[in-house]
DNA sequence: CCACGGATTGGCT
DNA sequence: GCCAATCCGTGGA
């Protein structure tokens, strides 16, 4: 079942916390991507310095000032996409960054996109998707999938329950340089698709 | 107008 | 482990 609005309307930290272990879905056409969320990371620009919502509401980041249940999508390093959940109500400028995903449904075409080839060699199934750009990648997401409506049908998240052995492990943030200190990345202990920390 | 740097990745030393 | 790639948002002159 699709998560629904109000899911994603609570406190980006609730949100990011529970959005582990559910599916994230892209429909292209015939296309259909898959794969289940092993670890996130909170912005919120109220309070933390590295959320691009820090300066207040500018062209590039007036999506993630949606009410929540909406992709906001950016370009990191000039290189690769990046693409987060926006939470809270609106105004308020918090969102979930996606860093690493399970691969479910059309790993054969995640392979083409990231790779270009058919086939995989040694460790690079567990290289597919662990790491936010490579999510993107993966699932064919860029600049266009920004402000995509989470509760349609082009790109949005199917409920599901973490595994009975699962445990959600927290630690400081991956790569920023501002608010260094808050304990905002929340990922499922032990999967092998964690981002490579 | 120009300079700077960043929520990353992968290739090379 | 180090660092280039490569774009563009942001802020100061």
């Amino acid at each position: 079942m699709k998560l629904k609005r109000a899911f994603y309307t609570r406190d980006v930290l609730i949100v990011a916390n529970e959005l582990l272990g559910k599916v994230l879905v892209k429909k292209d056409g015939r296309k259909l991507f898959s794969g289940r969320i092993v670890e996130v990371e909170a912005y919120d620009g109220r309070t933390d310095q590295a959320a691009h919502t820090y300066i207040g509401k500018t062209k590039r980041n007036e999506i993630m000032f949606n009410e929540g249940g909406y992709l906001y999508v950016y370009l990191s390093y000039g290189v690769h996409y990046c693409c987060n959940v926006v939470t809270g109500t609106k105004g308020i400028g918090t969102a979930v960054l996606i860093r690493a995903l399970e691969p479910l449904e059309g790993v054969n075409m995640m392979i083409r996109n990231r790779f270009d080839k058919n086939k995989l060699v040694g460790k690079e199934l567990k290289q597919l998707t662990n790491g936010p750009g490579k999510v993107c990648k993966s699932f064919g997401i860029g600049k266009n999938h920004s402000g995509v409506d989470l509760t349609k049908d082009k790109i949005y998240l199917e409920n599901a329950l973490l595994k009975k052995n699962e445990e959600i492990g927290v630690s400081k943030r991956i790569g920023i340089t501002k608010s260094v200190h808050l304990p905002w990345r929340f990922f499922i202990k032990n999967n092998p698709y964690l981002s490579g920390y």
